[in-house]
RNA sequence: GCCGGGAUGGCGGAACGGUAGACGCGACGGACUCAAAAUCCGUUGUCCGAAAGGGCGUGCGGGUUCGAAUCCCGCUCCCGGUACCA
């Protein structure tokens, strides 16, 4: 058990066993050696055999610690440690004066070792924070704010990893926003109205706020253990009373506003549960529960006029959006611009279509309505009534998901009504049929199957004529009948009475000269005028559920609707209430929430519906400022100071929905005015409110997934001949349980690159190339297979607890230590990408915590200091600083913390060969910890407080870098010659052209190149590069 | 289909148009150990070579440039969004 040479504390008997060697005095060594989370369990050994520098000595125990020890200088001993995480580092003495720990002869007590413990560590910074208030957040005029947001999240019960990987990154940064000076506001909260919580109602039969709340606080605790600066006085929950009266108050101001209105819209109507179900409850047409089919069906519904906004909210001026974000909002709004014509049926009824290309109104060879147009009944003729009646009801039945399906047959029916095309007076036939959507424009549409894919399909169809209106440029005439495809390209107008011989092109709108000419005749002959068409729908916020925010309208017995007085919110929402296995709204059969009084006494059924969660989180950025104001749903002082939101950052699966409704309630609310008193506060601080209030996230940035850890790729059989070292494949058949030897080559591909496979066979990687004419069978995808559709890597999925790939971030916690989970979420990945989990790749991370809190537990002792060396690591510690400031800032999270390990590699170094002087050494320390500080709170904190720190290590200035001392005073100046690398030189840095040139050119090298000519040309880049070009 | 993003070692990923592969994982060799783990030292794109050195290399094919992972043109595949939007 015990190696001479060495010497052996036995912790918890108070033992001290000796092996031949210096024997430490050691008093009252064993319980009272327990401080600060070292619990000696085993046998803790020290080292220093005489006169045995460099050398290594061991003791070996069956119990877990086991310290190995490395000594350079005997009488300067250097502890390396290891144990179950392998992180035991040294502690020194100094900090433990006085804990009973007595020196004997030699300096060997003072590696009495600490071991790191995060488990204890983090509880106790947790606590401390909090009883410090280190993370509250108050208004201070004196500084600049900074309002840092990440989105909140929807409490389903347990932090996942996705959370870490998004709130992690965006507390570091807030954190080092601080550090840098700025008063940072960085609240959390909880969206928790919603479907699931009203499920779990219903299957569980536990209340949804029951559920909600248990899932919140849990949810809490575990924010707490990640070690976020979240100001959990400003915590917001989107249920309670004293938040969703506020959201009730906005509806009021939006209905006011006219802003708020009732309309019709689709709902999915279960005729035998008598109920509203939401999209997810609906599969196959079948509620997914009962599986009781589910019809379309129109109902009264509210919305929010949100298309007014749409072209303010096409305009991205002035955020810092991710561009791809950016083009997918406008997407979403889909602009198009055209004109609205109008049509008249027989029997003179309007019909008016929107159109973008009016140029081809002279085509318009028949017209379409969506089977629920008000005119159909009127159109339709008593023969076609009931192939019509039957089209209708077939089509109700469908969910709007299934009739957008593509790749499906165009179905229709004829009406028997016609209308006239007022450009040329032809009779057409109306038709009705399921492409043209009730929604979009007016519901009906002109055909001009020449030139619409859709139209022309339609009427090949049902045999309907084709009128060809556009002459490609350069082509043969267009010829009906032999058409085999619509027109959609540029050209000249032809059979088009006044506008024949205009040019048409691909351009929208009135940059297009043939629509521009068509609309101005349209407009000229009082046919039609310009118009635009969004894609976006007024936002339609009703929910027929129980779980949401009541919305606040009153049903009079006249039949209007009321608000309800401002005086009267919060309506509350009923906490008795029953769920029925039809989960239907239990609002709508509560009779003490039912039965209420309009403004005039008057007996009046309150609205039943409930809001869409995304109005809750539509504007809760604005309640964090002030959660408990009872005045208003936020305080202006506050806001004047803190808004808007700097920094938004979140899923770039909200980055159309949630983001779209929190700009246009931003703008709404600016325009209703309730931002005045705001404005006014900010004046009167001195600060200018324009244009403060147009948007509410001035910056986003958005993070990837983390999927799960499973991969593999194809496991193939290939067969063919070898050539030299690559199998030339005739055959390649996908088997996911081939047996090996049943091919000349079987394995997993891992990596293809056109037809050249490598395939893992298990003892080997090997190439295989896929000859030309080989064949692949792929028996998962039909048809005949090609090499392109071999794959690899594609079973990484998404983490979801059927895959069983689900990674639990507290049993990480609990193993490495919340700060290791941080540092390796922020380095592992490509944040806006994501990725892979991989479990082994955190043991880096974990590493690397362990490694600072060696270097920082260690006694640094200066045994050879050397000026060059110390001015070495002083440039490399400002180098770190300017590479982390830098990354830390443009959300590159990977470097910053690359740079860091980097820092951690040279300082190990150092600390083994003790190089530099002592005050070197202190700053690279310090300067290490508080760059560390935003991504490793805890660690960080704990070494900093150790070293004698009175205040936090989160309340220090971030580190600022001396250009000077980062300058570097000799680089590798490389040689080129035609643009290779022949040579590399180390010159000063201010190395001249002339110089440069000049050795460049006597390199023996160059000059092998050169062989006794002259360069060509020499470009010169001082003092990185030379190219010489011969 | 349309819109957006991407493809770099065995893996995650670095690289203002200027040394491709920083940093980490893994792997391999060594030290320590009875052994394993942990820790420490070293190697690690690939091919040729004993070495010095050289050839080839950023999905594929072209182009611009003294010089291209990076810019341009044309493809292939992957990921995300969206989908009969008139």
């Amino acid at each position: 058990m015990v190696v001479a040479g060495v010497v052996v504390l036995v912790a918890g008997s108070g033992a001290v066993v000796g092996a031949g060697v210096e024997v430490l005095d050691v008093a009252g060594l064993g319980d009272a050696v327990v401080v600060d989370g070292f619990k000696p369990e085993g046998v803790v050994a020290v080292d220093p055999p005489p006169h045995a520098a460099n050398t290594r000595a061991a003791a070996t125990t069956t119990a877990a610690n086991v310290l190995c020890t490395r000594v350079q200088d005997p009488s300067r001993p250097v502890i390396r440690t290891l144990g179950a995480g392998g992180l035991f580092p040294v502690m020194r003495r100094d900090h433990h004066a006085g804990q009973s720990l007595q020196s004997g002869a030699n300096h060997a007590t003072n590696l009495l070792t600490m071991q790191y413990d995060p488990a204890a560590l983090e509880r106790k910074w947790q606590d401390r924070w909090e009883a410090e208030g280190l993370y509250r957040s108050r208004v201070d005029w004196d500084k600049p704010k900074h309002y840092a947001l990440t989105m909140l999240p929807y409490p389903s019960g347990d932090l996942h990893i996705g959370h870490w990987y998004a709130m992690t990154p965006s507390d570091a940064r807030a954190r080092y926003m601080r550090m840098k000076g700025f008063n940072v506001l960085f609240p959390m909260g909880f969206d928790a109205f919603g479907l699931p919580a009203e499920n779990a109602a219903v299957q569980r039969n536990i209340h949804p706020a029951t559920w909600t709340y248990e899932n919140i606080d849990k949810m809490r605790a575990q924010m707490r253990s990640m070690g976020t600066m979240f100001d959990w006085e400003r915590e917001v929950v989107s249920c309670e009373p004293r938040y969703y009266r506020w959201s009730q108050w906005f509806f009021n101001r939006l209905f006011e506003g006219e802003l708020a209105y009732r309309g019709e819209a689709l709902v999915n109507w279960s005729p035998t549960l008598q109920t509203v179900l939401a999209n997810e409850q609906v599969i196959d047409g079948k509620d997914e529960r009962t599986g009781q089919p589910v019809v379309q069906r129109m109902m009264e519904q509210w919305f929010f006029a949100m298309t007014r906004y749409a072209d303010e909210l096409l305009d991205f001026e002035s955020l810092d959006w991710p561009e791809p974000i950016r083009t997918m909002q406008a997407n979403w709004i889909g602009r198009s611009e055209g004109a609205e014509v109008t049509f008249h049926t027989e029997s003179g009824d309007e019909i008016r279509v929107f159109t973008t290309r009016p140029d081809t109104l002279w085509g318009a060879t028949f017209m379409v309505l969506a089977p629920e147009h008000p005119l159909v009944d009127a159109l339709t003729t008593a023969e076609q009534s009931e192939a019509v009646a039957a089209y209708q009801a077939q089509a109700a039945a469908q969910t709007e998901i299934e009739r957008m399906e593509t790749e499906r047959d165009k179905t229709g029916v004829f009406t028997g009504g016609y209308a006239v095309n007022p450009v040329n007076q032809e009779r057409i036939p109306v038709w009705i049929a399921d492409y043209v959507l009730l929604t979009y424009g007016s519901g009906a549409i002109m055909a001009v199957p020449a030139h619409d894919e859709r139209d022309f399909e339609f009427a090949r169809r049902f045999d309907l004529p084709v009128v060809p209106v556009i002459q490609p440029e350069g082509q043969d005439p267009l010829r009906e009948p032999g058409m085999q495809a619509s027109y959609v390209g540029p050209g000249v107008i032809i059979n088009s009475g006044p506008i024949d011989g205009v040019v048409t092109n691909l351009e929208k709108g009135r940059q297009n000269p043939s629509v521009a000419a068509a609309i101005d005749w349209l407009e000229d002959k009082g046919m039609g005028r310009e118009s635009v068409n969004y894609r976006l729908r007024d936002w339609l916020i009703s929910r027929q559920r129980y779980w949401g925010t009541p919305i606040p309208m009153v049903h009079r017995s006249d039949g209007a609707v009321e608000p309800v007085p401002d005086s009267d919110l919060p309506v509350l929402l009923p906490e008795d209430v029953e769920f029925a296995p039809s989960g239907r709204s239990p609002l709508t059969h509560h009779e003490g929430f039912l039965h209420t009084v309009d403004s005039e006494g008057e007996g009046a059924t309150r609205e039943t519906d409930t809001m869409d969660t995304f109005m809750c989180s539509s504007w809760y950025q604005l309640r964090y400022l002030s959660p408990g104001f009872e005045a208003a749903p936020f305080d202006p002082e506050e806001a004047a100071y803190w808004l808007p939101v700097d920094v938004y950052t979140g899923g770039a699966e909200h980055a159309v929905m949630h983001l779209l409704y929190t700009r246009f309630f931003t703008k709404a609310m600016r325009d209703l005015g309730l931002f005045d008193d705001t404005a006014a506060a900010m004046r009167s601080h001195g600060r200018d409110p324009e244009g403060l209030f147009d948007e509410p996230m001035l910056m986003y940035r958005s993070q990837g997934q983390i999927l799960g850890e499973e991969r593999a790729g194809d496991r193939v059989v290939a067969d063919g001949e070898w050539d030299g070292e690559r199998l030339m494949a005739m055959s390649v058949r996908v088997d996911p349980v081939a047996a090996a030897g049943s091919g000349e080559v079987v394995g997993e591909i891992v990596r293809r690159t056109e037809n050249v496979l490598r395939v893992d066979t298990g003892t080997d990687i090997v190439t295989v190339e896929v000859r030309a004419d080989a064949t692949v069978d792929i028996p998962s995808i039909a048809g005949i297979n090609d090499v392109n559709q071999l794959r690899q890597h594609l079973e990484i999925q998404r983490m979801s607890k059927s895959r069983g790939n689900v990674v639990d971030p507290d049993e990480l916690v609990a193993r490495y230590g919340a700060d290791t989970v941080r540092t390796y979420l922020m380095f592992a990945y490509e944040w806006q990408k994501g990725g892979p989990w991989d479990s082994r790749g955190i043991l880096g991370a974990s590493r690397f915590i362990g490694d600072v809190w060696k270097l920082a537990t260690a006694e640094y002792e200066a045994t050879d200091p050397a000026a060059e060396r110390s001015a070495e690591l002083r440039r490399l510690v400002h180098q770190a600083i300017q590479k982390v400031d830098r990354d830390l800032g443009a959300f590159k999270w990977n470097t910053a913390v690359a740079a860091l390990m980097s820092l951690r590699n040279e300082m190990l170094d150092v600390l083994r060969s003790g190089s530099v002087q002592p005050d070197v050494w202190r700053e690279a320390l310090d300067s290490l910890l508080l760059l560390l500080a935003p991504i490793a709170p805890f660690v960080t904190e704990e070494l900093w407080r150790m070293a004698g720190n009175e205040a936090s290590i989160h309340l220090q200035p971030f580190p600022e870098a001396d250009p000077e001392i980062a300058r570097e005073e000799s680089v590798t100046m490389v040689i080129q010659v035609n643009g290779k690398v022949r040579d590399r030189l180390e010159v000063g840095a201010d190395i001249d052209e002339a110089t440069a040139t000049a050795l460049a050119l006597a390199s023996d090298r160059v000059q092998g190149f050169l062989d006794g000519g002259e360069p060509k040309k020499v470009i010169v880049r001082p003092p990185k590069l030379v190219n010489i070009v011969v």
